[in-house]
DNA sequence: TATGAATGAGATTTCATTCAT
DNA sequence: CATGAATGAAATCTCATTCAT
């Protein structure tokens, strides 16, 4: 049934000789553990609904991931890795700026990725077993951080503190809950006025003029 | 459904001397229940094992709670209960004081709280469904929220804002989270200094001076 | 549908408390399971199949068994105590015995007990992987030949050889093959004419006189 | 079905230059049957893991096999043949000798054959399902039994009893056994030994003295 | 009230086989 | 000839829940 179907639209796809065939179903097992995810959350995914939303048979999944939690992952990573590379370009473009202007900059940037994709953001944050998402999330943080330890201490009067790794677990702590929260909870606070909370929140931290 | 809970609800309301049982059931199911989280984790938690911890039959579960989920609940309900009891105490306690020694105080108790019981805070933490479990979460932060937001408009100086609700919701946030890392995750500082830096942080934020 | 019958059918056969139950439930389980076993072999042996031929449910099997081969084992312990026991008893019951009439009767015997069940014995001789199921066999084998051996030993004259670990190797090895070989195959030999070759073929091997 | 079978039957008698790359590939596949038998053993053995191993796709095999079973079966009968062939010849090149020369050098055939790949003989005898290669093993005795049976007839004073199809059952049986769990088993017993062990039984039960 | 045997749907994963290319 | 992606049935095992006793 599904399967001649499948095969002739497959086919109708298909450009290049082999390499497009397995990205094309690994995109499309990927896009649907995440539908998947997000219509039956985490405790509800399961291969053989991934199968059923993607089109396939369950057997066709083992082709291409391991096992269930392979497909998990490559969905979390897909906007893991997105978050990470906004992120991290923000930063890395404002490494030069003063403080105030950096810190708004990359909690903006920090809220534009998180916010791109609420539903994935919730799902990962709320529904996943944080112990098997641990090491994608402190990847980041410790990436981050690493930024933020660098930056502090090329700037000896940037902070009130010397030890420059607390600060920098402190700061990164605090944006990266608040941002996450602000964009999960919608608390009643404009966008602008959460940056400016957040800027002030770190620049009296770090001791330096926040307003502008 | 109904049934247990009103029962449940029934059970704690009495004092009837047959009741005890059903009290002291409820109490071993609740421990079970902790001890199957802590050692096998969320997803090893079965009905079947609570009932084996418990040395009763799994039928025997479903005179005291509805299901599954509602023993998972009643276990992290005990947990939320006593950190928020002692949270809300120390604020309370602190209500007259100036603001660093107050967020010390706060701090201090919170991170007291949660560290009391780390095995369940990290079952709590990072294996629970969030989803399940968000109503208990903020229903502590919301409550300590309005004593944040309360005590702030009792202090028209002691904030650089007008607006305590945001206000209250950065400071509770970021406290909240900052301790909660701060116990999951044993970072390389000292108690004392993570204190400081939180009272840093908050105290930068409002604008108060801290060093004492 | 057959949950209901089951039960009702159930108990009405129940007498004893709980003791019947369970034990109930392992014969027939056992019972099932050697009836999949020569019905579709050890390679379609399967849980549902055996779930279905004793008339419960999938899960119910785990309540007895940890797992399929348990289920395949007791099947098949069954039978092998059933021969180990009629083999040590009539090799106990002749231990004082001359040679030929010995000989004659511990192969009769284990005729007997083979032929008793050759359809289980064929499932066992020839579908099981013998890997799994050397134990059982070696451990009769090995009762056997220490049975044989202290005989040996116990009659000075009565081999040629002084070894006897060695000379009850050869013919426990010998009598067992041939007597399972002549159970499963069926050769147009009569029962005592086998029984005659036998005794000639260990008595010569002996070194005792075997013509009564 | 019969397709493949035909093309093995054909492949196998043809000699043409393009057919040795069908030959190379029976080859191929056979060695790599044989391979994964030895490392997967019989459960662990899949049509997937021969393509493998054979490096050739999966959809492949099936151009020179029927099914999974038949690979099995040539992995088998190659090892088959070589005992065969061993065996046979020694029969044969013995066949005028004196009994106990002819039985020891038989059983040092076999011997020597059973022991050359103890490997796929321990998968032969223990992992595969008897059943189906009952025909295989059979063969070879009936082979044997036949000669043997034919070496009695010719003798008319070399053994005890005038029914030599029995008495050639019963030694084919009693040697193959004895040596097939000789080699698999490795008792604590000298080759020498062990041959002197196979000649004194069937000498004895030939009634020809085998002291030499 | 308490029991605990029984349920049965459903989960993950494997694998012999096919067939369009 | 050869490929190898895709199939899909089937297998083992778990577990929340029920209900006759």
């Amino acid at each position: 049934m599904t399967r001649a179907i499948t095969r002739i639209q497959f086919a109708s796809m298909r450009r290049q000789p082999q390499q497009a065939r397995s990205k094309a179903m690994v995109e499309r097992i990927i896009e649907a553990g995440r539908a998947v995810l997000m219509r039956d959350g985490y405790e509800g995914f399961s291969t053989n609904r991934v199968a059923g939303e993607a089109g396939i048979s369950p057997g066709s999944l083992y082709q291409y991931f391991p096992d269930k939690a392979a497909i998990v992952s490559a969905v979390v990573d897909r906007h893991s890795d997105a978050v990470a590379e906004r992120v991290a370009a923000a930063l890395a473009d404002r490494i030069g700026d003063a403080g105030p202007g950096m810190i708004r900059a990359t909690t903006a940037a920090l809220l534009g990725a998180l916010g791109a994709d609420v539903e994935v953001l919730r799902v990962v944050m709320e529904e996943l077993p944080a112990a098997r998402n641990r090491d994608r999330r402190t990847a980041l943080e410790r990436r981050v951080r690493e930024l933020v330890t660098a930056y502090l201490a090329a700037r000896p009067g940037a902070t009130r503190s010397v030890d420059h790794t607390t600060t920098a677990w402190v700061l990164v702590m605090a944006i990266e809950h608040l941002t996450v929260r602000y964009v999960l909870d919608r608390p009643d606070i404009a966008r602008d006025a959460f940056l400016d909370e957040v800027v002030a929140l770190c620049g009296g931290y770090l001791g330096i003029p926040t307003l502008p």
